[in-house]
DNA sequence: ATGAAAGCGCTAACAG
DNA sequence: CTGTTAGCGCTTTCAT
């Protein structure tokens, strides 16, 4: 009833429990009539190395455990970025785990103090608003961090973003060369990094053409489908309302959606790509960014640092891409 | 440079490492005086107990770590079923390694193997089509399984699933009440058990009509959107084409709208919800399940049995929801 | 209230 | 090629 150990082997084999270990793990000197015997007693017995007792005495190799932390892994944003991390993982012999931090930074401290006590070997993560000087000392102690998505305030480490600004910057300069001069800007959370170099992108676009920001226009602080869509419902009633609507991610845009008709009144532009943007009428036109090639970078850079690489923290900025499909302005007709 | 242990907090505390551990583990039985001395050591080098090396130790409080092994962890069902798993276990102090297997067994064995290897408490698992017998000895050593989404071959534990069946059945149903009776039916790879119940539902529906099956419409092994995408321009192509599509999960319905042109001209029911359904023209009709609850209710019957609950293997049915949108037939209008 | 000894399952380092 | 000893970081058990 109780799971066998190398003894039980050991006993079974009619040999040390150090040849078992070697047999096990395939350290080379045990002779082959040996390495059979043992290898039939594990399979007999069905024994299973314990590898938390294993990295407990090898120090130098490690749990072969990662953490990664993201905002929200429900998030299909997250979820494609988790599973390009498992690859990568487990291509390296590496297992996952993984915790949803809410944006609070009172929980992601909980997930990553949960994830250092098992001694990972790296965290992933994408940075709450938070300090995060708590991560000098698993730093110290050997624990591997790389962000993603977002920097970290108060940590030098190797980073992975896209170029936010520049891209929510095009998406607004693309309403601006429709004519439109009444443009709203939807957003998150000002304090989260993404949400403010966007925002900070659609006033570039402004001012390069000469056109003042209207506070009217613009709302930060939206968390759900529903709280946008309320937003937007607001704005509309202004006395001079908005004519087109950049949306600062795939959330906020389902809400306008939901807020507007079918014909849609208003034009739109989002960022994050959504899975049926270009069946809709008119086909939604947004920045596209690929949460795959970030989550893999970010794994890439991770492993370096594990497998050594003490160099200067990188900062990688990935490219997004704009796609025009309509409804921030012509393109339909025969697309 | 290196990790601080017990050891070099008793030292810094004065005192012996059995009392940093009480400490450190909230155990009763320490003056408050000395508690406080501990603290400050423990706060001065950054101490983290090791939760591995604990837990080698204490045999019966378990790793307070879970595995969650399902096909494909971007996909946003399962995303949401993790998130809701993740949820659970973060409020009962338990964190969660995550695996996707792609349906492979192969790499399903690799993952649980290396859950397993580190002593996970327990396993909620989307099995492959394999046998599962191999999880015998794992759980004979104590490992808890629970089952969702689909039922493993060859191993009697908590299962909890969806009415397949039926919701197919009513699903085809709804498309022959409006008149349709060349219907088609894509499916994914027929060895996983939901798309074998959903085809079983989609006989059901036909035959409950007198109608007999014809194989020319019937599609399995369709793994991705392009598949699908190609499997339904093939069938348009037939002599006598079907008039409507069942599509047996939300890639394969994905892949038919792709084909589809956009005044739809043929009905169209879809196994799983997706985010603009209702915004697409026509709106989509679906069968709607709750990953949410099928996570959640796995990870409520994993947490019992951790907790030490012997009981007979639960089967647990969950109910679907059927939301007529259009596509498959009537309903649209001022809606 | 505190500490000393022993051992969880495994492997490094050294014998033989 | 194989075994012995010691110890990873922690906690159980039993003293004091």
């Amino acid at each position: 009833m109780n799971r066998p150990t190398m003894k039980d082997v050991a006993r079974a084999a009619g040999v040390s429990p150090m040849t078992v270990s070697r047999v096990v793990s395939g350290a080379p000197g045990v002779a082959p009539e040996t390495a059979a015997r043992v290898g039939q007693a594990v399979r007999r017995l069905g024994y299973q190395r314990d590898d938390n007792a294993r990295s407990l005495r090898q120090k130098n190799l490690g749990t072969s455990t990662i953490g990664l932390v993201v905002d929200d892994l429900a998030n299909p944003f997250y979820a494609l970025m988790a599973r390009s991390v498992e690859d990568e993982a487990h291509r390296r012999g590496h297992v996952v785990l993984v915790g949803s931090t809410n944006d609070e930074p009172q929980r992601e401290r909980e997930v990553i103090a949960a994830f250092t006590a098992r001694r990972v070997d790296g965290l992933i993560l994408v940075p709450t608003s938070g300090s995060h000087a708590f991560l000098k000392r698993p730093m110290d102690g050997g624990t591997q961090v790389v962000c993603v998505d977002r920097p970290a305030r108060g940590l030098a480490v190797d980073t992975v973003t896209v170029d936010n600004r520049a891209a929510a910057g095009r998406a607004v300069t693309h309403l601006l060369g429709h004519g439109h001069t009444r443009i709203a800007y939807l957003g998150d959370r000002y304090d989260i990094w993404t949400q403010a170099e966007r925002h900070t992108g659609y006033r570039d676009a402004l001012a390069a053409h000469g056109i003042p920001e209207d506070p009217a226009l613009v709302r930060h602080e939206l968390r759900s489908q529903p709280q946008a869509r309320a937003a937007l419902d607001a704005l509309r009633t202004l006395p001079d309302p908005p004519t087109a609507v950049f949306t600062s991610n795939d959330v906020i845009t389902l809400g306008v959606l939901d807020a507007l008709g079918d014909p849609a009144p208003l034009a739109l532009v989002g960022f994050d790509d959504l899975p049926l943007a270009e069946r809709l009428t008119p086909p939604l036109t947004v920045v596209s960014q690929d949460p795959v090639a970030l989550g893999g970078t970010a794994a890439n850079l991770l492993f370096s640092r594990i497998a050594g690489d003490r160099s200067a923290p990188r900062s990688v900025v990935l490219l997004t891409r704009f796609v025009v499909r309509g409804s921030g302005g012509p393109l339909p007709a025969g697309a």
